[in-house]
DNA sequence: AAACTATATCGTAATATTGCAATATTAAAT
DNA sequence: ATTTAATATTGCAATATTACGATATAGTTT
């Protein structure tokens, strides 16, 4: 036991929540919302931007890029890495959906 | 260490994460899918729904709750679960505004 | 080539999550 | 009051995550 059963839910499921997850932890959310305000790639100073050490950060951003969050390429001695749109938007469609969903529904109980 | 390090970052940024974290799991992601097809908030037949034992759906559950995803009043002797609107309406204008600031941007060099 | 700079990986300790059997709780039904 | 039905809690084992020091890797500079 401890691992997760995701054989068990559909695609989309384990699609979803493995971006979820990856924006699950803040360090992560800042990282994304840091690649957001600088309006170029070459943003080699993440490391300075966040309260944890290097190694810290380096598997985050690993992680980020894994679930799909973050492209990433060699520049150099440095690090290129920007936000896959396509992720976020993934996320995006996925919430407007609940929500129409949500707001045609008859009853609200709670 | 191993304990995420919640101080360091914005109240917002939290706020994100605990939101991003509820939902990185499929069996979660499968809950509010549930509770969004079905039009009454009267569900007590969640666990026949999931692949997973009722402990570990009610523990699902109870982290949904926690992280404000979910709202649910006790209904006799079962449970009536709704998604909370206001929760999801977050994560939808948050991946919305990261979005409009992507399309925005002048370089895109990944 | 040697020094410098930046990022990645390894190893490991602390903590958190996942899953479920056993048990408890709670309210309705008989 | 006892049984029944549904959800919650406890306890615990397996696994995953988080964090960082030490070290490795790779490119740039001198």
């Amino acid at each position: 036991m401890g691992a997760t059963k995701t054989e068990h839910f559909t695609d989309k499921q384990n699609a979803i929540a493995t971006l979820a997850k990856a924006l699950g932890h803040p360090a992560r959310v800042a990282i994304i919302e840091y690649l957001m305000k600088v309006d170029t790639c070459i943003c080699g100073d993440i490391v300075n931007e966040l309260p944890l050490a290097q190694p810290t950060v380096s598997q985050h951003l690993k992680e980020l890029k894994t679930a799909g969050l973050i492209k990433g390429e060699i520049e150099g001695n440095s690090i290129c890495y920007c936000i896959n749109e396509k992720a976020i938007e993934k996320l995006q469609n996925y919430f407007a959906g609940i929500s129409s969903k949500l707001t045609n529904k008859k009853t609200n109980c709670c």
